[in-house]
DNA sequence: CGAGACTTTGACCGTAGTCAATTTATGTGG
DNA sequence: CCACATAAATTGACTACGGTCAAAGTCTCG
């Protein structure tokens, strides 16, 4: 009962704009037609992606937003990261040694990564190479996410993530101006952030005084990205293997043995 | 004249445990066949991998440490995580958009991942695997390592680490009873934990007057490791993919809606 | 309209950070 | 083998960022 034929129940909304995919525009067509099933679940639910074959399955999200965790004996979570529409999500994260998981956030609606041996060759080596750099992006968010628990301040946090969301929106066309649609509870950045409740909910309320953030009914518009991504030290997901951005703009600090050279953040 | 002969100057110490490696003690002898060159990198220098080649270049660490960095235009540091005898580092990890990089702790000694062309399928075989599963066990530790600066309070941080680099220590023939030699300085443990040198200084006397760390001239014991991981939530790396171990642990808590399922830590 | 989830706020606490000075290694050249 | 220079570890005093507890206030949605 979860999951749907397409037919009876289309996507419900255009699959155009996968960040997997972005840049391939032509091919989607042709992806789009292998795509006949469609797996939902209900807000809060694992998700788990029982590959029937032994290998590890794949998938695309085409709406909602899910999330990766763990929890803790005495309650504690931490959410490594978050799924939106056009990401993938892999089998392996889904019950790796039993102490990850996926969980939807909201109403969550995937189709399977995989064109299968009926689409044409070109079609499956697009896939494949979408996936990798997919997945070589996935990992450089958990840099970016340790970066962010280790060494930014709570305000610095959650701008910093806020940054990061609305790029990865605004790439599958979902950002409105600069404001878009963000379904997680001031829990959920809690739990993200590695901050309280409470916390997160006095710093919202400080950047929404000074304007530069504004939070209302599920929605967040950030003015003067430029600005906000100064202070956060944020720095746009590049594509990946942008090439060797300016490498040598190391600074050199004469600070601690350890790093006469220096890698920019 | 950072690369040596191997007959000029042979590696430091025996390369017969490397974790990559562990379990295939057969192939050992035949693989290092393949491996002449040593490279060598001084204490902190940065470890680029220039591979003549435009494919990904791994190398396995015969000897010393090495960890994989950033650091922002302020000076703020944070360590990702730490490379030690029998791991592998990735060119990727190198200079990956010019955001991240690797810097030897101690001296160190390298070696080619990649047996070559000449030697038969089996050992090629075998390598690619290991390479594979020691992948997987490094964003293993990514996520374990975020959960510590996300959830985890200060003492528990320290022990949690000393934990993991003591089970890695193990695996390669490198604990002498319950001591292992440990080249990391304070301010190194501060910047992986997210943590203030100061903070860390007390935080291990603490452990240290309650007797359960004994710190002393580069070296680590760890007494009653079984009680420290309890303290701190510390889960063995598992032998990857060790099955789907109890699964069904899931106390489940009626806490906030998101997660009325549970993933054990 | 009521129940439950989510947000907001106040009062107060404590973990961890900062600054600065001192002590203890570790080396290195003479 | 000693004296000096430097890196690393310690310690004290004080601060502050962020956590906890508890009570309202708001939204949503059946």
């Amino acid at each position: 009962m979860r999951i749907e034929d397409v037919a009876a129940a289309p996507p419900s909304r255009p699959i155009a704009a996968l960040s997997v995919l972005a840049g391939q525009g032509s091919d989607i067509d042709r992806l789009r037609a292998f795509w006949r099933r469609v797996e939902r679940f209900t807000a809060g639910a694992q998700v788990r992606l029982d590959g029937p074959r032994g290998g590890r399955r794949r998938v695309i999200v085409v709406s909602g937003w899910a999330c990766e965790m763990r929890i803790l004996q005495d309650g504690r979570r931490q959410i490594f990261g978050f799924m939106l529409p056009g990401d993938v999500i892999d089998e392996r994260s889904t019950w790796s040694i039993g102490s990850r998981g996926v969980v939807a956030l909201t109403r969550l609606e995937v189709v399977d990564a995989d064109p299968g041996a009926s689409s044409d060759a070109s079609v499956r080596e697009n896939m494949a190479e979408a996936l990798c750099e997919a997945a070589i992006e996935r990992e450089e968010r958990l840099y970016d996410h340790l970066m962010r628990m280790g060494r930014l301040s709570a305000r610095e946090r959650v701008v910093h993530l806020l940054l990061e969301l609305c790029e990865r929106v605004e790439r599958v066309g979902l950002l409105k101006g600069d404001t878009f649609r963000i379904p997680l509870t001031q829990e959920v950045f809690a739990d993200a952030l590695g901050l309280s409740v409470v916390h997160i909910n006095r710093t919202m309320k400080q950047l929404r005084q000074e304007g530069s953030v504004v939070f209302k009914a599920g929605s967040v518009t950030l003015r003067e990205r430029q600005k906000l991504a100064a202070m956060s030290h944020y720095r746009p997901l590049g594509p990946e293997l942008a090439g060797a951005r300016d490498r040598s703009a190391t600074e050199r600090r004469s600070n601690g043995g350890l790093a006469d050279w220096a890698v920019l953040a």
